[in-house]
RNA sequence: GGAUCGGUAGCUUAGUUGGUAGAGCGUCCGCCUUACACGCGGAAGGUCACAGGUUCAAGUCCUGUCCGGUCCACCA
């Protein structure tokens, strides 16, 4: 005998085993086949997969699996990525945790060699995680964004986008991390609102006078400072434009210059120009010619400035300066300031702006094309309102900064020669006493040779001594070329020309610009097509109050905790269950337990079945001859379900697919279906209402497959012998359709008759007490025959449901002594329980139902009195309304006549 | 500053073209009724943030306000 509650760990264990030994999820590339295709946002190899890994994945498979049972040649592509910066500062942290040394104690090539250690171990640990989820990716045939076929596509890319002069050298202020110390595109800084302070600094006149105050929260930069601005419009300061002022400890010379870019309001209305340190100064720098001075290394200590502060580190001499300042009475005031202040988006140091030489991408052209597609809607997003968050980042993009100075990512394939591009090139020794080129400038003469392997001669000098860039490309570069790279573009690939471009790109709204954008961009510039053509931004996982999960807030799920506690499909359904479009998912433990217990549910409505089953020998055919009104209406009831349940796959609402299924097996299969079953397993009539319950169940379960695979499968094994299917697995087999012919209004209203007296009946055993055992006797009656007839056609439902040993059904019939009343539209419903009725209870109850008679009778009657309503409402609502005025008042007669009974 | 999403029962929320609000959890009551106590039956609990407007009719459409969230932006 099955156990009693479904015990999920051994059995996951062992389908996840066997869908991964057969191959099930391989791509088959069939061309009779409409391909389905989604590429796996691949997940960085930083560690073990976490809750929104396990949510966007869960979507991906749901809509993998659906289609491939829709008769698709679905294909799901699996893949990890090497995570650039994110991935090396967590091996540097684990080598100075384990071994307390630095990369640079390692040296490049041999720290290197960790990483890729790293990714062997770490990669399998995610590629057993994906098995574990049940995610349908065919773990034989996996990805790295570092793997070399990946690594021939970023050359591709790399040199095409050279020859067309997309790619160039170029010298400005970027974004540059002090902690990782490398450049960072835009993007990948974040604005983090911090409590600092404003300082108002005195800078005196040239000429010996007071000068003019300036409030900064950047003290330190003062020493770089270029001019001073104020807005051309601004009185106050109108004489002062053209004179000079001192920058205070440093005794030097600036001029005081005016420009629009001054905020008026803001601190004192003058404003430090300092163009090596500040975006919006270097702006204003190149505005007014002023000189860029950094004063501001790489490694974020003080250069170029007054001895004292030589060598500091910034946040050091910041505190030094401010303190000198005010022992020298050039410091006014401080005031307490909140503002936001960019962050390295990986390691939250903040961000120094600094003049670097970089490799950047001319983004226009590319962008052009991926404006257009989004416009036009030939590029879809669900939902739609990011669409015009996508137009505005695209048009106002900015070149993009793809040089790296890390270790660990895609090396810059281009090479230069160390005797003609001599005065380019800086080396420096590292710790192992290898020369390492450090630096490389195009101003000061390096030559670039685009070429992925070393080139055997320089082309200009037929030198033979030859290095490589130092710099890695942005992690996302490799990102963007994803869903061309993972089918062996640039190669003219089988897998290219059919799975290509893929369906759908399912991801988070996070990384709508960082990678979404790209792969649009890339996609369209070098195959003409759209990578995609629907975009699903899920929502992010946010514990029970709405926070973001993070470490350091300790309020963490770990997926794989819950699996191991609760089922990995418990885990699916309940992300399913949740995710609604355009909303993040407030996810806690207990939204888990409901999941669990639908699954135990579903496992124990297979149970009662199969056992059922015992002694019928199977196959048993679909039952055609289908007149009994359990039958018709369930039937009816899937047909809806499973209508709903294709809708919501189609249009990305999966919530509603998992709820419409989670409530037709639990309220409508189990809770009315199953139990009317029970009677009519002991007629005639057994095997073909079993042949209707084991059909069902397996539709249900095929139905269900895509959300919860693991539950759904070990049952389809047990029960596939009585339906007479063949495929040994679900997604072999296809997805229900609705089957119009079931649809049956009249069975619904039928019983909704026979489901609203049984709840009535029920309601008057709970509020009086009635033991469970104890068989009643009830009446309904009703003034016209005709509202009869559905109810004397059904007595043995309401009598099994309602556990009633004897029920009457007549016109008019009598009220019995001693008894409970209830109303139905217009049926009245009479429980004689002698002994049992509490007057006191029933005379509240009655009130009770005497009140919402007369508020549903004034306000029909409302309605219908106003000319308007007629004269304007279809007529089905006036009809309609009119049916609620006549049942509430007989509701209200029957009440009334109740109530007097009571009193006398 | 701009954009955008949301404010519905104690909590988390569903609500498809406007027709008078559903669910899960929690609470309370009664039940181990021959699948399931991870269960069954029942009950209580909502002037759908607020103010206007459109309409015969508004949770649903429009305008404004308040309160949250998020994204973007060079206010030092």
């Amino acid at each position: 005998m099955l156990p009693k509650a479904y015990e999920p760990q051994e059995v996951e264990k062992k389908l996840a085993d066997k869908w991964q030994n057969a191959h099930l999820f391989a791509a088959k590339a069939d061309p009779n086949k409409k391909p389905f295709v989604i590429v796996i946002p691949p997940p960085n190899i930083t560690g073990a997969l976490h809750m929104g890994h396990a949510s966007t994945n869960t979507l991906q498979d749901v809509l993998i699996r659906a289609h491939r049972m829709f008769g698709e040649d679905a294909y799901w592509v699996p893949g990890t990525d090497h995570g650039g910066i994110a991935t090396q500062n967590v091996i540097e942290k684990k080598l100075a945790k384990e071994q307390h040394k630095s990369r640079h104690d390692l040296g490049r090539e041999e720290f290197v060699k960790v990483v890729w250690d790293w990714y062997n171990e770490c990669g399998n640990a995610i590629y057993t995680q994906f098995r574990k989820m049940g995610w349908a990716l065919d773990l034989s045939d996996i990805r790295f964004t570092m793997d070399d076929k990946r690594a021939r596509a970023v050359y591709e890319c790399f040199k095409q986008w050279w020859d067309k002069k997309y790619i160039y050298r170029g010298k400005r202020l970027i974004n540059w991390c002090v902690r990782c110390s490398t450049a960072l595109s835009d993007i990948e800084v974040e604005h983090l609102p911090e409590n600092g302070h404003l300082w108002h600094l005195r800078y005196k006149g040239e000429d010996g006078s007071d000068g003019i105050v300036i409030a900064t929260t950047r003290p330190e930069t003062i020493y770089a400072d270029a001019a001073i601005a104020v807005n051309p419009k601004d009185k106050r300061f109108t004489n002062m434009v053209g004179k000079k002022v001192i920058i205070p400890l440093a005794n030097r010379a600036i001029p005081i210059i005016a420009d629009e870019a001054v905020e008026m309001e803001f601190g004192t209305g003058a404003l430090k120009i300092t163009p090596a340190h500040d975006a919006t100064d270097y702006e204003v720098g190149k505005r007014h010619n002023l000189p860029v001075m950094s004063v501001i290394n790489d490694k974020g200590k003080m250069v170029n400035c007054p001895s004292t502060y030589l060598g500091m580190d910034r946040d050091a001499c910041r505190k030094q300066t401010v303190k000198d300042l005010d022992e020298a009475g050039l410091l006014v005031k401080e005031e307490k300031y909140n503002h936001a202040v960019s962050k390295c988006y990986r390691c939250g140091s903040a961000i120094e702006p600094f003049m670097s030489e970089q490799w950047f991408v001319k983004m226009d052209e590319i962008a052009a094309p991926a404006i257009q597609a989004a416009q036009t809607g030939e590029l879809a997003f669900h939902p739609a309102n990011w669409k015009n968050p996508f137009l505005n980042w695209l048009k106002n993009i900015q070149d993009w900064c793809i040089s790296r100075q890390i270790w660990w990512g895609h090396r810059i394939p281009v090479w230069y020669c160390r005797d003609c591009s001599k005065s380019g090139l800086t080396f420096a020794t590292d710790l192992q006493g290898k020369e390492q080129l450090t630096k490389v400038s195009f101003e000061d003469g390096a030559k670039p040779i685009v070429s992925f392997d070393k080139p055997a001669q320089c082309p200009h000098c037929h030198g033979h001594d030859l290095v490589q860039d130092p710099d890695v490309l942005d992690t996302w570069f490799s990102s963007a070329l994803w869903p061309m790279s993972v089918f062996g573009w640039p190669e003219k690939t089988p897998e290219m020309a059919h799975f290509y471009p893929t369906s759908v790109m399912v991801t988070g709204y996070e990384i709508l610009y960082l990678w979404v954008a790209r792969m649009v961009m890339t996609g369209l510039n070098f195959t003409g097509k759209l990578p995609f053509k629907d975009v699903y931004l899920n929502g992010i996982i946010r514990d029970k109050s709405g926070q973001k999960m993070s470490k350091s807030k300790g309020n963490v799920i770990d997926p794989l905790d819950m699996t191991a506690k609760y089922g990995t499909d418990a885990v699916r359904f309940s992300l399913l269950m949740q995710a609604v479009p355009s909303k993040d998912i407030p996810y806690s433990e207990e939204s888990i337990t409901g999941a669990r217990n639908f699954c135990n549910k579903l496992y124990n409505a297979s149970r009662f079945i199969l056992m059922n089953m015992q002694g019928i020998n199977g196959p048993l055919a679909m039952p055609t001859d289908v007149t009994e009104l359990a039958d018709v209406w369930i039937l009816d009831r899937f047909t809806q379900a499973i209508k709903t349940a294709r809708e919501g796959i189609e249009k990305y609402n999966l919530a509603l697919s998992a709820n419409t299924l989670y409530h037709f097996l639990w309220d409508d299969f189990c809770d009315w279906y199953i139990e009317l079953a029970k009677q009519r397993f002991q007629t005639d009539e057994k095997e073909k209402v079993m042949a209707l319950c084991v059909h069902i169940l397996y539709n249900t379960l095929k139905a269900l497959h895509p959300f919860i695979p693991f539950v759904t499968e070990e049952i389809a094994a047990s029960l596939r012998p009585y339906v007479g299917a063949k495929e040994e697995f679900l997604l072999n087999d296809s997805y229900p359709v609705a089957n119009e012919t079931w649809t049956n209004e009249n069975a619904q209203c039928q019983m909704a008759v026979v489901q609203g007296i049984t709840k009535q009946i029920r309601t008057i055993r709970s509020q009086f007490n009635v033991p469970p055992a104890l068989k009643i006797t009830a009446v309904v009656s009703a003034a016209d025959d005709k509202d009869l007839q559905t109810v004397r056609a059904y007595e043995s439902y309401i009598k099994l449901m309602a556990k009633v040993e004897n029920l009457t059904v007549g016109v008019n019939e009598p009220k019995p002594k001693q008894t409970a009343t209830a109303t139905f539209e217009n049926l009245a419903i009479y429980v004689p329980l002698s002994g049992l009725i509490d007057f006191e209870k029933e005379r509240k109850r009655l009130e009770k139902d005497l009140a919402l008679a007369k508020a549903n009778i004034a306000s029909r009657q409302a309605r219908l009195s106003q000319e308007n309503f007629l004269k304007h409402a279809p007529q089905e609502q006036i009809d309609k309304t009119k049916a609620e005025l006549a049942a509430a008042q007989t509701t209200l007669a029957q009440v009334t006549a109740s109530l007097e009974d009571l009193a006398a």
